[in-house]
RNA sequence: GGGGGCGUAGCGCAAUUGGUUAGAGCACUGCCCUGUCACGGCAGAGGUUGCGGGUUCGAACCCCGUCGCUCCCGCCA
């Protein structure tokens, strides 16, 4: 016999009428009209309303109720009269009749409410998570989580995936994000770092022969956080597969992201295969290598227009090598003074100079810049957007990279002011051809784009005798509505053509032997091509859940400083701990102990003559 | 490390833009109420306006510093 239940909060219906039944739940609400009064139970399946009527054995106890304390009420099920259905609740044609009541744990008075869902301070939130989760939103976010996982797994399997576990413990990798530490007692000095990613592990799955891989794995980065970005840890549907070109990787993806978002959401969806837009389209086009197709507008280049212009601004710009960028919008010239002031107050905020912009009128074209400009300029300018009267073009000039930024954001932008963004969908589109190097002015040399183990398209050839900068790599990512949901690539399985990958930013073969010689060493012993991907789950949910940031889809996730706060993380650990891991701290000096904020002037040390044992920042 | 925004009761907010004793709602405490479902009604308690300094006859409001939160840049192969 059950103790504390016969039915869920969430269960009981009309079929339950006449049963005794016991329940058992956190106290909701409580409505007290003096006589009757009518107690909600909640439990992770539902809510039920409980009658307490005078006279009854749980009557006596009812002043002691208060919200959030665990009950236990047995009573009889009963149907509701007509006028008090309650349709908003899945139970809501009955109601349990109160007869015995425990109190199973008594709740404080909460530092927020439970039952009203409304905004509340976030770190107060993540101090109380226990509370935060009970509530219905973060509640169902969790618990969508969970299902998503599990269908991520039926689907992978299903796919003819295995799901392998990789290590926590492995070593600090040479490149990338900044890696969390973990001292080694047994060898004093050394340390472990968790992984950014199974990356090199996964290829070594491959390299082992295991053909199909996947994890849903957890992956650490030490970098300061974003709304999209978590503090510390994230999870990533981890993906890899032998002897497969970059098309078959998308393959896969395609049938378990549109599997997923079509389970999940009833949005409409792009319909597979999703476009492929190469990044050198897209980052003219769009402005950025994570394009939001929910806009319609697409960027233009009007550089050749303007080689011979008179425009000074635009003259100086394109001498320096810079662009000129169009973005040609329909029904835009109406818009009051104030929509164009306020667009080049947007564009300043995003690093652009200005923002000119042209207006086609029935009666010509209208704009601050028209007079520097020629017929021959203007008439190419409205072949080129097709302009008609109504229409305004916009220009961002500066260098490449500027105009790309300023003219992405500003049509983004545009999009939401004008009402052109779909409200409603998920568009994905995969972003392929990334370059395999960029030039860094700092070190005066080339650079790996993106993943240095990633295969240059045209491989050993393509090394020896294209210019760096045309290299493009099997590199792609998944977008989804303007957010980077994957990122993958066909890899580099072949010894020599990594060090000759590397050699061109300046790396010795004896250099990547020791970053990564373990996985080269495996190379040498019959390595099959392979390549991989892998999907961020809590990106996944947040896109499902329309979440503002990405702690919303994570039940216990650190704060923006990378601390919880529930549990107190990251904390002090004892000497004992630190001797044995022969570490010893070095932290700077804490201000005296007592000493009068008025005097900190004086207390301070003089300028130019560091303390003692501050660490260098 | 840098920039923007915010900080008022346990919670979410207001205070006519520098003017008397800083307010109402939810929650809390007490009382009333027998059909509510965000129940309702009466009363009460609850504040160093983040902290420190300054300007002023007068500061929640203006200035400087500082702390915290948040969004962004850097960073995230």
């Amino acid at each position: 016999m059950q103790q504390y239940r016969t039915h869920t909060c969430g269960e009981l219906r009309k079929t339950h009428v006449g049963q005794s039944v016991t329940i058992s739940g956190w106290v909701h609400r409580v409505r007290d009209h003096g006589g009757v009064i009518f107690v909600d139970v909640r439990d992770h399946y539902g809510v039920t309303q409980v009658v307490v009527n005078p006279g009854s054995a749980c009557y006596q106890d009812s002043t002691k109720w208060r919200c959030e304390s665990v009950v236990k009420f047995t009573g009889r099920v009963v149907e509701r009269i007509a006028e008090t259905v309650n349709s908003k609740l899945a139970t809501g044609d009955i109601e349990v009749v109160g007869d015995t009541l425990e109190i199973l744990s008594e709740a404080e008075v909460t530092p927020f409410s439970v039952a009203l869902d409304s905004d509340c301070d976030e770190n107060l939130r993540l101090k109380y998570r226990f509370l935060d989760l009970r509530r219905e939103q973060m509640h169902a976010n969790i618990v969508l989580r969970s299902k998503v996982a599990s269908s991520v797994r039926r689907r992978m399997v299903d796919l003819g995936f295995l799901e392998y576990n990789t290590p926590i413990l492995t070593c600090s990798s040479p490149e990338g994000a900044r890696d969390f530490l973990v001292p080694s007692r047994l060898h004093a000095g050394k340390f472990y770092a968790l992984p950014q990613a199974p990356q090199i592990f996964k290829q070594l799955l491959m390299v082992s022969g295991f053909d199909r891989y996947f994890q849903i794995a957890p992956c650490f980065r030490d970098e300061d956080a974003r709304a999209d970005r978590s503090p510390g840890e994230f999870y990533q549907i981890d993906i890899e597969m032998s002897f497969v070109t970059q098309e078959e990787v998308f393959a896969v993806v395609e049938k378990l992201i549109d599997g997923i978002f079509s389970e999940f959401s009833t949005q409409a969806l792009t319909a597979t295969p999703y476009p492929r837009i190469t990044y050198r389209d897209s980052m003219l086009q769009y402005g950025t290598d994570k394009p939001d197709l929910r806009v319609p507008l697409i960027i233009q280049d009007a550089s050749d227009i303007f080689r011979e212009t008179g425009f000074n601004a635009f003259k100086q710009v394109l001498a320096k090598k810079g662009v000129v960028r169009a973005l040609a919008v329909r029904n835009c010239a109406e818009q009051p003074r104030s929509f164009f002031d306020g667009l080049i107050a947007f564009s300043q905020e995003k690093g652009g100079k200005g923002l000119a912009y042209i207006t086609w009128t029935a009666e010509g074209v209208k704009s601050p810049i028209a007079k520097f400009l020629t017929p021959a300029e203007l008439d190419a300018l409205q072949k080129l957007g097709n302009m008609q009267p109504g229409d305004v073009m916009f220009f961002a000039a500066d260098t490449e990279k500027v105009a790309n930024k300023v003219a992405g954001e500003v049509r983004v932008r545009l999009g939401e002011l004008l009402g052109l963004k779909e409200k409603e969908g998920y568009k994905f589109c995969w972003i392929v051809d990334f370059p395999m190097y960029e030039w860094s002015d700092e070190e005066q040399r080339w650079d790996f784009s993106h993943n240095p183990f990633s295969m240059p398209q045209g491989g050993m050839d393509a090394l020896l005798n294209t210019k760096p900068d045309q290299i493009c790599a099997y590199q792609y990512d998944l977008v989804c509505n303007g957010i980077e949901l994957s990122s993958g690539a066909i890899r580099n399985h072949r010894p020599e053509i990594m060090y000759k990958a590397f050699e061109l930013c300046g790396y010795t073969q004896a250099d990547v032997e020791k970053k990564f010689g373990g996985l080269l060493n495996a190379f040498r012993f019959g390595a099959p091509p392979h390549g991989g991907i892998a999907p961020g789950l809590d990106r996944i949910l947040m896109l499902l859940t329309n979440a503002p940031n990405i702690r919303e889809v994570i039940a216990f996730p650190l704060n923006q400083n990378g601390q919880d706060l529930l549990l107190g993380a990251p904390g002090e650990v004892t000497e004992k701990q630190l001797r044995e891991l022969r570490i010893k701290l070095n932290l700077p000096a804490a201000p005296a102990a007592g000493a009068a904020t008025g005097a900190a002037a004086t207390a301070a040390p003089a300028p130019g003559k560091p303390t003692p044992g501050t660490p260098i920042s």
